[in-house]
DNA sequence: GACCCGTGGTA
DNA sequence: TTACCAAGGGT
């Protein structure tokens, strides 16, 4: 006969782990972050809005003047949604995934159009207006509402993958962690729990070096418990990310003019503004020439322009050709005096572009 | 599910 | 310098 285990020395079984313990640690612990309410009172739907879509992919540190400025220019959504969508792009210029401004815009009409100035509360609802995605439309909810969601971003993926030792590599395992996730919620305060999730995420269960001697949850989380929870969570290996190459045409007007058009209305930096450029190709075997955007005696600047987007490298070559104070745009080009750049949707390439437009800008830096 | 879609900071 | 990372969404 086999011997049984001996309850009386059995490992103890860890404890699920408590929201309670995470909610009091927030009340100590919280961030003050410029869109959050303060401490009791819910916040501004438009507000959490526009924070959540700003903060998709983007760091805290960087989306806060971007923040500011919008509330400032664009105080509620009706304001959103009467502005031109050229000032939206160049409000956003800078910020990156350009495809949100266009969608903040599109959604701000909507909510006007649809639901008269009122953003709805339930995440169906929400999950249906544009640029508001399965994250978004909880967090809001949750945040904006007090409704019972389950906002699951990185940070609550990296926390839960933790907490129950999740072996499976992401993205395969998002729906798991997301099972997992809702276990985890309170009977009340959903917005607070929401944020305090991303509140230990970011400044406690850290991606490397996390700070597990600070945790709430030290004792129920499995990671800990392995003694290896920067190895969580597991994640798929990426593609290699390849090297584009182009030209760049940097046409300077004697009076410090240059000529710019404005990007197709979708796709990469869809409805930006950029000075006119060849294709950019892996093989780089396109001709330039053909490319230019009229003819004129081009000079190859011993410059190179790098930038990296988030599916490949980018190396853009400019040619300069310096024309008088009388030529003409051709079609669909413009002439931008450096005075007006700013009210352009210039993205953060095309400022490293424009840096060579020099004396009379003296790029992003 | 896979791929497209930006940017700047950090180790 | 390379690689990873940050409150994801659309197709």
């Amino acid at each position: 006969m086999p011997a049984a285990a001996n309850p009386a020395v059995a490992k103890p079984v860890p404890a699920l782990p408590d929201p309670g313990a995470l909610l009091a640690w927030y009340d100590r612990h919280q961030r003050r972050l410029p869109w959050r309410a303060p401490s009791g009172l819910r916040q501004d739907p438009y507000r959490v809005f526009l924070s959540e879509i700003m903060l998709q992919q983007t760091t805290v540190v960087t989306v806060a003047p971007y923040y500011d400025a919008f509330l400032r220019r664009w105080p509620d959504v009706e304001a959103l949604a009467d502005a031109p969508l050229e000032e939206v792009l160049s409000a956003w210029a800078g910020l990156g995934y350009y495809a949100r401004a266009r969608n903040l815009h599109a959604c701000a009409k909507a909510v006007c159009e649809r639901h008269g100035g009122q953003f709805p509360a339930d995440e169906e609802a929400l999950l249906a207006l544009p640029g508001i995605g399965p994250y978004t439309a909880a967090a809001i909810a949750a945040i904006a509402f007090e409704r019972r969601a389950a906002p699951v971003d990185g940070n609550w993926e990296r926390v839960v993958a933790r907490l129950f030792a999740v072996a499976d590599p992401l993205p395969k395992a998002r729906a798991k962690l997301r099972v997992l996730a809702l276990t985890l919620l309170p009977r009340a305060r959903y917005g607070d729990f929401a944020q305090a999730m991303m509140d230990l995420g970011a400044t406690i269960c850290t991606p490397r070096k996390p700070a597990c001697a600070l945790c709430p949850w030290q004792s129920p989380c499995a990671a800990r418990a392995l003694g290896a929870p920067e190895r969580y969570p597991v994640k798929a290996a990426k593609a290699a990310r390849p090297t584009r190459q182009g030209v760049a045409f940097l046409a300077v007007r004697a009076d410090g003019a240059v000529l710019v058009r404005s990007r197709p209305p979708k796709g990469l930096l869809g409805g930006m503004s950029e000075v006119p450029s060849t294709p950019w190709e892996t093989g780089g075997s396109v001709h330039p020439a053909i490319h230019a955007p009229f003819s004129a005696s081009w000079t190859a600047l011993n410059a190179t322009v790098t930038h990296v987007f988030s599916h490949f490298a980018l190396e853009l070559q400019l040619w300069r050709a310096d024309v008088p104070a009388d030529a003409r745009a051709p079609a669909g080009h413009r002439w931008v005096l450096p005075g007006g750049f700013d009210a352009e949707a210039f993205p953060s390439v095309m400022r490293k572009v424009l840096a060579h437009a020099q004396p009379f800008f003296t790029g992003p830096e």
